[in-house]
DNA sequence: CTGTTAGCGCCTTCAA
DNA sequence: TTGAAGGCGCTAACAG
């Protein structure tokens, strides 16, 4: 792989004119640049950013540190991160961490070795592993939907309450009385502050919560199925369920679907995140969409200016869902 | 953040000791090395490992080129890189490329600065912008299901063919005679290939396949739900219905449900990927799974191996699915 | 067992 | 308008 060094030999000038005529960085008279730029071409040098970044101290890569880019919202998350950091120069070091604080400290260690400019950080698991390797290091972060209790970062996450919420009022407004919720795992914040909107509505209508009506279960396709599928089997079943994500909310159709419980002629399902697939399932699902593509581009954006040295007090956004109905939701039954 | 060389006088050594200790490259007396690793750690240092790979000419870290890591095959196949090139100390760079021959070409010149040690492409787009590149550097690559004809890499596919023959003879062995495809994008050799294995299934079982049966379409949820919209509405309407992926499928489960089509007693239907949510649809998707995490892992592992200098002749390798059957698929109605 | 030294490829004063 | 030289942080001969 070719260096300035031959380039400059080739060209028959100095290294640091070659390093001009590539940076711009100062005149170079127009024929030298023509040659350079000519040997350039023919010996197929491409410049070497160790080099150039051990010198400038920086790499224009940034860590993105998520659970499991499998999961859908990560996926669009870190989409969103790739797009606007691949628009301004930056490349991502993608670390997926599966809530495995070990895990989690490797990666961030490595990261920090190769020395990122900064991360951006979906911290599933606790932050404590990953304190002693920060402490010396003053690498800008930007946090994700989980907020880390004594760390002063900027955070941009998703309004879970108002998620819950919206979705569970639309489920009332329908007429709805018996409404279930179908939350994920008791430990995730997500999940019970979207739990606390579920029940934020349900009082604002003057229900009072039944809390047979909520199950916690796995936050993915068979946990809403299994929590479905509890619920349908109640003596006094719901007519509606709110399910605290899609994957919960896909799996609780198919519950229905297996039980012969028409959807929605004799449950409504909502969901919460409004995953493509959502669009398609059978019935189509109501949900309450996230800017989940947005969110990754703030995120990467606010990274890469606080990188450039933009200061200021730490940002603390929450970006709001929308509700989108579709065909799993309807008035319930004259005899509900 | 700490250097070596500070870390050394700190130490009241020299600099070669410490790297020395660090990468227990020479012997060190025990004192002298206990010493060391104690103002390593209350200096928090960290080795950089840009100056590190400056000297050894090797980054610990492979570029991902892929379409998009929001499409949950790619997903998977990210997942699996990811994992594997992490228990060995790589990391990666993500870089979507979107099908787009300009982005992919930025991508890569920007993963070549950077000296990534190796390249896992799964080439959408032309690449024939890629080459022009990668003409005067010797970067290892890997090439994920893609083929590129003039290019001589290790390569790691799928059967695609075996997957759509597969899924239509388990159609055929059901008793259905007239079963139709729902295809992706014609210039797609992935999707091109299942309809090979669909006819193949069909000529086989002596049907005479009707061109009438084969429709095209974007290979997504809606281009499913069109296609098979089309398909229903034929003045003789297929019994059984093959789509060439996962997305489709739902789609069309979702048209079928729409006009009234009992899935799987009017209709049956087979899709080819196996993602996650088949398993939860409604009804539970009867389809091909596809070993992309392992593919994912063979990937890096390859690589890597390559990376470290293992040499032989290209390796060619096209991975089997394996049929699941499950609630979207029976014998066609006695009528048919 | 330990230290000195010469780069790795690039940028950037400082001189000319 | 151009070149020479030093140094970013680290590794690896080469000497002691």
């Amino acid at each position: 792989m070719a260096t300035m060094k031959q380039v400059a030999e080739r060209a028959g000038v100095s290294t640091s004119t070659v390093s001009h005529v590539i940076n711009r960085t100062r005149a170079v008279s127009g024929e030298v640049r023509e040659r350079v730029l000519a040997t350039i071409d023919a010996m197929g040098y491409i410049p070497n950013a160790m080099a150039r970044g051990l010198k400038n101290d920086k790499t224009t890569t940034i860590g993105v540190s998520i659970p499991d880019n499998t999961n859908p919202c990560l996926a669009e998350l870190l989409r969103g991160i790739e797009d606007a950091a691949f628009e301004v120069g930056y490349n991502i070091m993608l670390c997926n961490g599966y809530e495995d604080p070990q895990r989690q400290a490797a990666h961030l260690r490595g990261l920090i070795e190769k020395r990122i400019d900064g991360l951006v950080l979906v911290a599933g698991a606790a932050r404590d592993e990953l304190a002693p390797l920060l402490a010396h290091q003053r690498v800008p972060i930007v946090l994700a939907d989980h907020e880390v209790p004594d760390v002063d970062s900027d955070f941009i996450g998703l309004d879970h309450e108002a998620t819950g919420y919206v979705a569970t009022r639309h489920l009332v407004e329908l007429g709805h009385r018996r409404i279930a919720c179908v939350a994920g795992p008791e430990a995730e914040p997500a999940g019970r502050e979207r739990l606390a909107g579920y029940r934020r509505a349900l009082e604002q209508a003057g229900l009072v919560p039944d809390p047979a009506l909520v199950i916690h279960g796995a936050p993915d396709a068979a946990g809403g199925h299994a929590a479905a599928q509890a619920l349908l089997a109640l003596a006094a079943p719901p007519s509606a369920l709110f399910a605290c994500n899609d994957l919960m909310a896909l799996g609780a159709l198919c519950a229905a679907q297996e039980a012969g419980i028409a959807v929605p002629g004799q449950l409504s399902v909502a969901g919460g995140d409004d995953l493509g697939i959502a669009a398609f399932s059978s019935p189509r699902l109501t949900s309450v969409a996230q800017p989940l593509y947005a969110m990754g581009r703030q995120l990467a954006e606010l990274l890469i200016r606080r990188i450039r040295g933009e200061d200021g007090p730490c940002r603390r956004l929450r970006l709001q869902g929308a509700l989108v109905v579709r065909h799993s939701s309807a008035p319930p039954a004259p005899g509900h």
